[in-house]
DNA sequence: CATAGTACCTTGTACAACAAGGTACCTGGT
DNA sequence: ACCAGGTACCTTGTTGTACAAGGTACTATG
């Protein structure tokens, strides 16, 4: 038997897991980002992200061609890959906008069925 | 190469999946419930759910002791298992709704960072 | 030229949803 | 008495995903 506090922490992960992809879309949307960018943001939202994870989730997302990337050389270091949303990418986040509304949705009628 | 609809209803569907166990306890939330209510209520918050993932997803529950059930008989039919919320269960369905709060929260952040 | 810092990537593990198939109970018709 | 249909519960196998941990390589600085 699991500590309480562990059950919760999982759970809360798993929330914030199933909106990860959407959260980077976001992340990248604003223009040009790479990885360290696209960390600090989401971290700025309380919403933290590992580059274990974020790695194979950029590499999935280019093989969607749902972003694409350039190198860009770094005044301090290796040269960076910098994403951008392409057109397809765009559209796919509008989609998913008005996923996270029908979902915010589906909460509120589930909590006013009471 | 995936067609582009398959890929957003992939997104959509990892979305709603991360959100399930937070649904389940909202949707029992109500008082006693078995299987078909809970799929019900699912269905008419617009949250489509299998008894495939159902039933392991509420034995995980009820191994946490977020819920409990009895058996109850039916005028038509087998036996049904009602689920209830344990005490346990309703803290931790307080803290989740804390959580999707903060989630909600965060999407904003990230939205208005454009 | 060695060290520290930054950036990229891969491998192995654990867990969850889902499809598909299976068991068992009850009712009603023949 | 039996069987067909509806209802309810459960299990097994597959696939996909996040994450921990570890690895490579480039740049600048002392």
């Amino acid at each position: 038997m699991k500590p309480s506090d562990e059950i919760v922490s999982e759970k809360k992960a798993q929330m914030r897991r199933g909106l990860l992809e959407f959260c980077i879309l976001l992340a990248i949307s604003d223009g040009r980002a790479y990885s360290s960018d696209i960390l600090k943001k989401l971290k700025d939202a309380d919403l933290l992200v590992v580059e274990g994870t974020l790695y194979p989730l950029l590499s999935r997302l280019r093989a969607q061609e749902l972003v694409a990337y350039d190198w860009e050389e770094s005044k301090s270091g290796p040269p960076r890959k910098y994403y951008e949303l392409t057109r397809h990418g765009r559209e796919t986040l509008l989609n998913l906008q008005k996923t996270w509304k029908e979902l915010h949705r589906s909460i509120i009628t589930l909590e006013d069925a009471k």
